[in-house]
DNA sequence: CAGTGAGCGAGCTTCCGCTTGACTT
């Protein structure tokens, strides 16, 4: 029997507070909402003021049975979830669900987890905000409208299992408008200037790099520059030097740790947090979904004493950051190490890394401006008005920089000049030893990573620190997008240079276009997404967050009603759905590419039941061909030229043992196929090419590895088998493998300890098999 | 493993935002 029972929603955090309150308190975690609308359908009343029906959570009604029990022998309960929208109405959920009365309930609210702010809190309770929880209500039921109504009319109109969201729905539209520009991007190209000299001063050899600011847009007057810097004298005209300043960023939130957990770590969002969970239950950081860049009093105390001692006090400045992104709800801290003192921590290698990124973050966030100087040294060229100009950038005083240094998601051009320049004066002369004119291509918007998709949905102010990584993982789960790597494509380029008065021109190659742990829309995420464009276009508008945002705010406040609010939102919407349902064609992505030169008929691209197709001829052509899509074709991106390619497969090849010996492309690659069995093709050959010898020869080459797979059989149990698999020698038993013990020889294996192995695999408890969707 | 592709109709799917484990490899 206790006295006070406290209730938080995180487990962590009820240790923690524990430590701090003395036996009269006991501290219990609910674990975030325990109670939600029924899954099984809407469970909102539309026709009777939208009532929810709510009911406890399968996996709560365990944790709800104790919380109930140990609230009615309590003197006073306090409920303490966080101090937002959501953790408003996780106390109410919870007054509902305990049966709490409202003289022995105390609402408290506490910023930071520490002694004296938890105290603060019992000192001043306050009751519920019904305001506030009505907000979430809303927020709630408005979500749960929109998925519910929205995903059946994907299931009818384009194909089962697909959903919608306020949020799912336009993390796809960002990826699709994406492609598209990139698809539709036309790269030109212009000629970049770089000059290097040589100079001696006081006995001493340097080199210096200049650049031309300005770009010639065609090689024939690239040409004429060069040509006419051959008899120049390069003299310098100036030297000038600017002090400049460089400040830290913010300590973490969730998405700015997500974003840079991923430049600098190569971590995708769910890993980041992952581990950082990790560090939040060992009470080495604080709470790792929050969008508030705030640190407490104690932090910034502690901050200053790490620094001061570790860097010496010149290193700290203390700073209070505001959070700019929209729709913040500050119920957390920035994320920071719990103590500063700790440099290192964490279980295993990613955690550690992840623990000395945040501690760096958060140190140099406290820290002073790094100082610079920069220096711009223009080169007067005598034969023609151009300037040259060579930059360089010395660090006067470190500073943060010492500690931390932020990535960017912006591609760097490699000749940006850094760093000391040499001694130079103005009017000293140089000496040319070569200068360069390199053909340069504009690079088209680049594709969203999962890190800076969340970046972008932040900005939006669409999704919550708690929902970026599950919303990255629907969108996949649901094949709207998928994460790949690209190869790039060969690129030509010219590189002119004058050496010696002589101008050489040549044609060099680079590689372009290579993506990696990139965001890709997929056929039916591009037509999910133009069919809800089409027909949702207020829900799809990058807008409708914010706005619906604004509204939960006046509610919050108390100035809108939120049924009302729902009810103004729900009756134009489902007319929408209606409309859809009745009018709307089928949406299959369907588009004519043009005609077939053998048949005269029409070639389509579309989706089909098992994903994108090419198609010649009508839907009731009797004698229409199908075939598939080649991995990295789309629907959207799909030429004639290719589709006719597609069509050439799969072909005969030549008889072989009296069987046809056909070549074709399925999901793993091009094979021949003959008397019933597949034969892979190599790398290096091409399906549409390949010769009959060659073809025979891929056939043996299998059979020879085959036959050499069989280490042992036995005659009592043809079941049974020794074989030499791509990880070594095993045991196969009709389809399941097993193990050979590392003290066994595989080949001195007889058919008994072979069936012991497989009884002792058998004795294990079973593995149970996860249902496949 | 290397196929299929229409439409019908049974019965299923689906949202966002709080929280962790209990499972597997």
């Amino acid at each position: 029997m206790v006295k006070n029972l406290i209730i938080v929603e995180s487990p962590a955090k009820a240790k923690t507070i524990e430590g701090f309150l003395g036996k009269d308190f006991l501290v219990k975690s609910c674990y975030g909402h325990i109670r939600d609308l029924s899954k099984s359908d809407i469970s909102i009343d539309l026709l009777n003021n939208y009532t929810p029906k709510y009911e406890v959570s399968a996996d709560k009604k365990q944790i709800i049975s104790e919380l109930t029990k140990l609230a009615k022998e309590a003197e006073i309960v306090w409920l303490a979830s966080d101090e937002d929208r959501e953790g408003e109405a996780i106390s109410w959920h919870l007054f509902e669900t305990l049966k709490l009365k409202e003289s022995n309930t105390r609402r408290i609210v506490f910023h930071e987890i520490t002694k004296p702010a938890i105290l603060k809190a019992i000192d001043s309770p306050r009751k519920i905000d019904q305001h506030l929880v009505d907000a979430q209500q809303a927020r709630r039921i408005l979500d749960r409208i929109v998925g519910y109504e929205l995903s059946p009319v994907l299931w009818k109109k384009i194909k089962p299992s697909l959903s919608a969201g306020r949020v799912q729905s336009v993390s796809v539209r960002l990826l699709v408008e994406r492609e598209r520009e990139i698809i539709n991007f036309n790269s030109e190209s212009s000629y970049k200037i770089v000059a290097n000299f040589d100079f001696v001063q006081n006995g001493k050899a340097y080199k210096l790099k200049a650049q031309l600011p300005k770009k010639f847009e065609t090689k024939e007057k690239a040409e004429e520059f060069l040509n006419s810097c051959k008899q120049a004298e390069f003299k310098i005209g100036s030297v000038e030097k600017k002090p400049g300043k460089r400040t830290p960023s913010a300590p973490f939130t969730t998405s700015t740790l997500q974003q840079e957990a991923s430049r600098k770590l190569g971590y995708s969002v769910s890993q980041t947090m992952v581990l950082a969970q990790k560090l939040y239950e060992a009470g080495k950081i604080t709470y790792m979904r929050t969008d508030s860049v705030n640190l407490s009093q104690t932090a910034l105390d502690s901050a200053k004493h790490q620094i001061d001692s570790q860097f010496g006090t010149k290193y700290h400045k203390s700073r209070q950051f505001t959070t700019k992104s929209k729709g913040a709800q500050e119920a957390h801290e920035a994320i920071r190490p719990t103590y500063f003192d700790q440099q290192t921590a964490g279980g295993d290698n990613q955690e550690k890394k992840l623990y000395e990124l945040i501690w760096k973050r958060t140190l140099a966030s406290q820290m002073a401006d790094a100082e610079l100087e920069k220096t711009v040294v223009k080169i007067n060229i005598s034969t023609n008005s151009e300037i040259l100009e060579a930059q360089g950038e010395v660090i006067v005083f470190d500073g943060f920089l010492k500690v931390y240094i932020e990535s960017t998601d912006d591609i760097v051009e490699e000749d940006d000049t850094s760093g000391l320049l040499p001694p130079v004066t103005a009017g000293m002369l140089l000496a040319l030893k070569e200068m360069t004119a390199t053909q340069r291509y504009t690079a088209s918007p680049p594709r969203y990573t999962e890190a800076s998709l969340v970046k972008k949905l932040e900005e939006l102010g669409i999704g919550r620190p708690s929902t970026y990584a599950p919303t990255i993982s629907t969108i996949q789960k649901r094949t709207y997008a998928v994460k790949e790597d690209r190869e790039g494509i060969v690129r030509n380029y010219d590189l002119l240079t004058l050496k010696d008065s002589v101008l050489t021109s040549e044609i060099k190659t680079e590689n372009t276009g290579a993506e990696k742990n990139k965001l890709f829309p997929t056929d039916i995420g591009i037509v999910v997404n133009d069919f809800l464009m089409e027909h949702f276009g207020n829900i799809m508008d990058f807008h409708f967050t914010a706005k619906v945002e604004k509204e939960f705010d006046e509610i919050a406040e108390g100035l809108q009603n939120w049924t009302k609010m729902i009810d103004s939102f729900y009756h134009p919407f489902h007319k929408d759905v209606e409309r859809t349902l009745a009018e709307s064609e089928r949406a299959n992505g369907v588009r004519l590419l043009g005609v077939d030169p053998k048949t005269g008929k029409n070639i389509y691209t579309r989706i089909g039941r098992y994903g994108a197709l090419a198609q010649i001829g009508e839907n009731d052509d009797e004698e229409k061909k199908f075939a598939n899509l080649r991995q990295g074709q789309r629907l959207e991106s799909l030429t004639f030229e290719e589709a006719l390619e597609l069509f050439k497969l799969p072909r005969t090849l030549a008889e072989f043992e009296g069987k046809d010996m056909v070549v074709g492309t399925g999901r793993f690659g091009p094979y021949i196929r003959h008397n019933n069995s597949f034969y892979s093709l190599a790398k290096t050959d091409d399906p549409l090419s390949v010769s009959e010898e060659r073809g025979i020869e891929i056939i043996l080459n299998k059979r020879k590895a085959d036959a050499e797979k069989v280490i042992s059989k036995f005659g009592g149990d043809p079941e049974i088998q020794v074989l030499n698999g791509r990880f070594g020698p095993y045991i196969t038993k009709g389809k399941e493998n097993f193990k050979i013990p590392k003290d066994m020889d595989a080949k001195l294996l007889t058919l008994a300890q072979c069936e012991a192995i497989i009884a002792d695999e058998a004795n294990k408890p079973k593995t149970v098999k996860k249902k496949k969707k």
